[in-house]
DNA sequence: ATGGAGTGTCAACAAGGCTGACGTAGTTGG
DNA sequence: CCAACTACGTCAGCCTTGTTGACACTCCAT
């Protein structure tokens, strides 16, 4: 891309234009990046919300609700909506914590597993697909830039997730 | 990062891990990059279905609303709620088109460009503190996967995008 | 035993998507 | 010149997913 060269010495190439394109590319490909996963999802009658539980609790097994609450940034009456359909459908289910008997930890079932993988397997096909069209060096800045542009605090959350025992 | 290391030949680094990791970057970056100019619409009781109408009427001034659609891709009617806002508040406004006087050709008005220009600084100054950090060559690397994770008419829409005379 | 944490729930509301249907102005093709 | 089509607006109604506020319950910790 020649007509998009970026200064070898790195100084150069903030400009405005650079800045929006990288703005506009995001939004973009975020579209991108959901619609695969919400085809599927819209077939089952669920919602992204439904997705980002699902993918989180699977991440992160035994996981409380206060905990699946902070990573997903919304409030519990919010979350309570979601699960409570997950929970009547049989993907998830609730065990009673062992220490803290006030907790519910938080695990899928076969079916939510199930539904986890087809998932996940869609997402990972096309960001597979993206990965080997631009490249090892490509996935490497896409990493890092995306971890530069988080919130610190989310920045955490998004390394510091660790399977939890019940 | 010696414990992210890639590959030099570029085969191996396709694991589930890394797919994963990468989706999840996705989720937390996007949540960062939308937080700024959230809080702006937030003060002023806009949403971000308004930061996009701005976003992009300022990007090619005298769009149609039909092309607005495609481009947003929402329907008529979502859009025309967020339009009426931005009309009756004095920050876009339409003119008839010369050729054809069916078309409603959109432009931003002072008051419009000047939040167009304070939503657009708050998230170009994260993308510009991200670009640094992260360094030239992974800017490089973040747009060729981000392009790369585009649906092909989405891809158009974002290459093709061009000032239009009324 | 009392305060506070973790959780569930009820009610009410808003933003922003959607579909379907209808109307009006203007353009175009036969 | 008229019929058909296009661009746009709008009304009505629905859904998901977010919000706030209030209240109840269980249980942990001091």
């Amino acid at each position: 891309m020649p007509e998009n060269a970026v200064g070898s010495e790195g100084l150069l190439f903030l400009t405005d234009e650079q800045l929006r394109k990288g703005i506009e590319a995001m939004f973009f490909a975020y579209r991108g990046f959901t619609s695969d996963p919400d085809r599927i999802l819209d077939s089952l009658g669920y919602g992204r919300a439904h997705h980002r539980a699902v993918h989180f609790i699977n991440r992160a097994p035994g996981m409380t609700v206060s905990q699946l609450l902070s990573i997903l940034g919304v409030t519990k009456q919010s979350l309570n909506r979601v699960l409570r359909t997950l929970f009547d459908d049989g993907l998830v289910e609730a065990r009673v914590g062992r220490t803290d008997k006030r907790e519910r930890r938080l695990y899928l079932t076969t079916k939510g597993a199930a539904l986890e993988r087809a998932l996940s397997d869609a997402q990972r096909a096309r960001m597979r697909a993206a990965y080997r069209a631009a490249g090892p060096e490509a996935v490497q800045g896409f990493r890092m830039v995306l971890e530069a542009m988080m919130d610190p605090e989310l920045r955490r959350q998004y390394q510091g997730l660790r399977e939890v025992e019940p």
